[in-house]
DNA sequence: GTCTATAGCTTGATAGAC
DNA sequence: GTCTATCAAGCTATAGAC
């Protein structure tokens, strides 16, 4: 019950929850207006346009990702871990309404203001690095077992479970668990 | 150069293609009307309202699922030519600008109307009964290798598949190319 | 089967008072 | 920093003429 004192953090604050559930242009400056109790004019005083709001989300996800990933990296985990937090902290998104990778969603990038596009390719080339720098390490440890290379790898994982973070909304949460507890075979060693 | 003689056959089709480049809230009744040289009132006679557009979209798109399924099961080709068979329609949707597997999408199946979202779960399930199937055949002839139930191993390939798609579409379609490489590797016998 | 005309809603955005 | 008031534009949908 503490920070997010000003009225631009409440914005962002909320604004990056129905991002993540509803897709950028699945929430409008009527909504936050509306959900945080002041009214639309006073959201563009804080945000001029919604690109600029847009924009500022991504970032904002980009900090926390980065926040994630060094956090993860510092704490010696074994490959298979790390791998496993990854699809944890997606989980999460899932279970608080989530859809899409971080939200960073629309999916569908090029429905997205440019400006707000071009942060979330961004985005998605650092998780692409980290994914396939895990893998790489993995692999070199003997934790992991894949054929090819690791960067190719990790585009498949990632599209994995970007897939089943989408199918789950359709099919159910079970599903994502089964497909990740499918996917994390696929990479042990051994059998 | 032939058929479609009719207007309604005509918006089916355009509304086909709409629906997969830029999902269903990605078009309007006037989009339409405008492109195909008629009134928004028009449209409204063949489909009543945009519920109804949608629900019949999705049938078309599980009657072209049925027809393809029947089609390649028929030629009997080996387990993993059916699935080089499944990439490649996947394909042919990107490179005609459409987005997600058959243009079901909105990928965001809960923001769709709810008779609309019961008609994409039954292709979801029939696309997933397919996978299943051609990977349990795969299996057992010894053409494909993977670990744990077919169910499961559908449930990734189709994730792997659509994600890989979504992700094509911001990073590019080499990249859908590359995962999909990497996918087969994965299936491959051997090594 | 297609049109005109229109209703009613929601959206993003701005100007100016307080 | 927040408000009132207002805007043009977009959307779905309907009634009724032709």
């Amino acid at each position: 019950m503490p920070r997010h004192t000003d009225t631009r953090s409440r914005i962002l604050e909320l604004a990056h929850s129905l991002l993540q559930a509803h897709g950028f242009h699945g929430f409008s400056y009527r909504h936050l207006a509306d959900a945080l109790g002041i009214k639309t004019a006073a959201v563009h005083y804080h945000f001029r346009n919604k690109a600029d709001l847009g924009v500022e989300l991504v970032i904002e996800l980009r900090r926390k990702f980065q926040c994630w990933a060094t956090d993860i990296d510092n704490r010696t985990l074994k490959a298979m871990e790390r791998l496993d937090g990854f699809c944890e902290m997606h989980r999460m998104i899932l279970d608080h309404g989530g859809s899409s990778p971080f939200g960073l969603l629309d999916v569908l990038v090029d429905q997205l203001p440019e400006r707000m596009s071009r942060e979330v390719l961004v985005l998605a080339g650092e998780i692409h690095g980290w994914l396939a720098r895990t893998l790489r390490q993995g692999l070199a440890s003997g934790e992991l077992s894949f054929h090819g290379e690791p960067d190719d790898q990790a585009l498949i994982v990632g599209a994995a479970i970007l897939g089943a973070l989408l199918m789950a909304r359709a099919l159910g949460a079970d599903k994502y668990r089964s497909a990740i507890a499918q996917l994390k075979k696929q990479l042990t060693p051994g059998k």
